[in-house]
DNA sequence: TGTACATCAGTGAACGCGCGTTCACTGATGTAC
DNA sequence: TGTACATCAGTGAACGCGCGTTCACTGATGTAC
């Protein structure tokens, strides 16, 4: 039972019958989405990666799009328990706890751009998955509860709501645009600690000044 | 000749030989992209869409990574120009013609957001396409020049860059997000110009006193 | 203006391929008594 | 502890499908003289 939860690799032939292929599945696909984009997956791929049969994952998913499903799931609650535990390790109601979330956020998309685009772009079969959709806003959730720590205000304040979104845009796209453009940005090269901290002041300030 | 050049609607039988067949796969394949999410296109199905034998777009293309890279290409002269347009009915050097410079790009992002996705998706095959990077380091020029413009600052002068891409995340993630999660956001609705503008404001002014 | 010819932009048939999914099956596992 | 049986998680063969791409072809267009 203790080796059967977590399934650290991709074992084939000690997997018969012992339950854990649907995380090797997974993890099979993880590989498939970071080594050829988000659509160059396919079942059959991921069946020969976890070592199984073309049929096998049929076992353990309606069909392809539940896979995609499944590892957009796994991916984000990944990404919500680094967002807590970068946020975490920093004084509570601090500038740094924001930043460091942001930091967290930055790192999932430049480990596991692959992933990273597939959460954010998954078009088809979204739509009907409302605990998907509970988990991104659980993500901003995090940022929320930073911010509102920080300003000293209640979570569901509309300031606080606002300067979270706002942050969250901007990271969200800098991860985006850090993933996509790898190469050079033309601009000089950014410490992304630093550049964070910035514009966390920046966005907080802001929110301060207009509200007092 | 003139109405061979703009390919305005994708009338099939009127195109035999008359050479505007390369616009309207790439019109085909815009509309396929909107329609089925970035990956669900085929050169079958454009052909079909512009109305000729499947074989008839290798005429005008190696193979289906150039049809795509020909609508990203395509897709990025309209937002240059959309972006340009918008800063220029602004008077120059204002805070609002670097909102509206913005508001040009979330909207364009909100009118295709299929092909949004596929220009700063494309992964396989963009590599080696030097000029869509230069087309997409053209558009941060647009941002540049009106940053610079509004700072009364040269375009290459870092600080400038540096909030130019700043402005540029937040605008890029705002767009996604905006995309992804049409439905609701948690948060309150959200007036674009009047964000945009506070965003701006915010960068600069910021910009403005470490720069003093 | 007319003719001969090269070129150009299509056709349509064909190919091999990998995929998603189904199906009847089989052997291992868990459970009731 | 042993046996009978239901269930569970795999197999592997098969299917139909649409795709990307090639190929020899054909009829329209442009051009030289």
């Amino acid at each position: 039972m203790p080796d059967e939860t977590h399934a650290p690799a991709v074992t084939p032939k000690a997997a018969y019958h012992h339950g854990d292929l649907r995380a090797q599945l997974i993890t099979a696909v993880r590989g498939l989405v970071e080594a050829h984009g988000p659509d160059g997956f396919s079942v059959a791929e991921a069946a020969r990666r976890a070592g199984v049969s073309s049929a096998a994952p049929y076992k353990h998913f309606k069909d392809r799009h539940e896979i995609l499903r499944g590892v957009v799931s796994e991916a984000m609650d990944r990404l919500h328990a680094a967002m807590e535990a970068a946020a975490a390790a920093q004084p509570a109601g601090s500038l740094d706890a924001v930043a460091a979330i942001g930091l967290a956020y930055v790192d999932f998309a430049r480990a596991e751009p692959g992933v990273f685009r597939l959460v954010f772009g998954l078009t088809e079969g979204h739509e009907n998955a409302p605990d998907l959709q509970q988990k991104g806003e659980s993500c901003l959730g995090v940022v929320v509860k930073a911010v509102a720590a920080r300003l000293d205000l209640h979570p569901n304040d509309p300031e606080v709501q606002r300067r979270a979104y706002i942050l969250w845009s901007f990271v969200h796209g800098h991860s985006f645009l850090h993933i996509d453009m790898k190469t050079k940005v033309t601009t000089a090269e950014i410490d992304d600690w630093e550049y964070l901290m910035e514009i966390s002041r920046a966005i907080l300030a802001q929110a301060a000044r207009s509200q007092s």
